[in-house]
DNA sequence: GCCAACGTTGGC
DNA sequence: GCCAACGTTGGC
């Protein structure tokens, strides 16, 4: 049984779309900056699932599922001075940082906002509805998983949504 | 090791 | 643009 996570990412710095575009439908995931985050990147397998989420737009929405297609190796956007995500403390003998690479499996017809999901029985618990939430990288439990994985395949303006 | 100051995230 | 929540930094 594959893991499952969910991933944040601003539409305006890498958006779905964008990796619908990428070669092969591919990306590192690189630029994750917080220790609990890079944990769980660490924690991937290849084969693992993940939404993907867009933060920080409007609405903020699950929008697809990508598959983990490689697993933790250094992020060596790190490295690189001037780099947006560079960081003078992770070296290449010590690298601080990790990215996976993922790949998209599927664009969802329609996409679950952040206030769809709220209130849906059985995710009570769920990390990204929690409030003040704002970990890029979570952990799905698998009933979590499944039940946004129905929300995501009910018909548009079905009761269930 | 405490904690105030500061920076970032991200919903609203 | 506001601001709550949270993480990090650095003086002590």
């Amino acid at each position: 049984m594959p893991g499952h996570w969910l991933l944040k990412s601003e539409p305006s710095t890498f958006s779905i779309e964008d990796l619908a575009r990428s070669p092969k439908r591919t990306t590192c995931w690189e630029g994750v900056r917080n220790y609990q985050a890079r944990n769980f990147l660490r924690a991937m397998a290849v084969g693992d699932l993940a939404f993907f989420y867009h933060s920080n737009t409007d609405p903020p929405a699950i929008v697809g599922i990508v598959e983990v297609v490689k697993a933790a190796y250094p992020d060596h956007f790190a490295w690189q001075a001037g780099n947006r995500y560079f960081d003078e403390k992770s070296s290449k003998q010590n690298p601080r940082w990790v990215m996976v690479d993922v790949r998209l499996k599927e664009v969802l017809r329609t996409p679950l906002s952040l206030e769809s999901l709220r209130g849906v029985s059985g995710l009570e618990r769920m990390e990204l509805l929690r409030r003040g939430s704002r970990l890029s990288v979570q952990p799905v439990r698998e009933r979590e998983w499944k039940i946004v994985l129905q929300l995501s395949q009910a018909t548009p303006g079905s009761p269930s949504l």
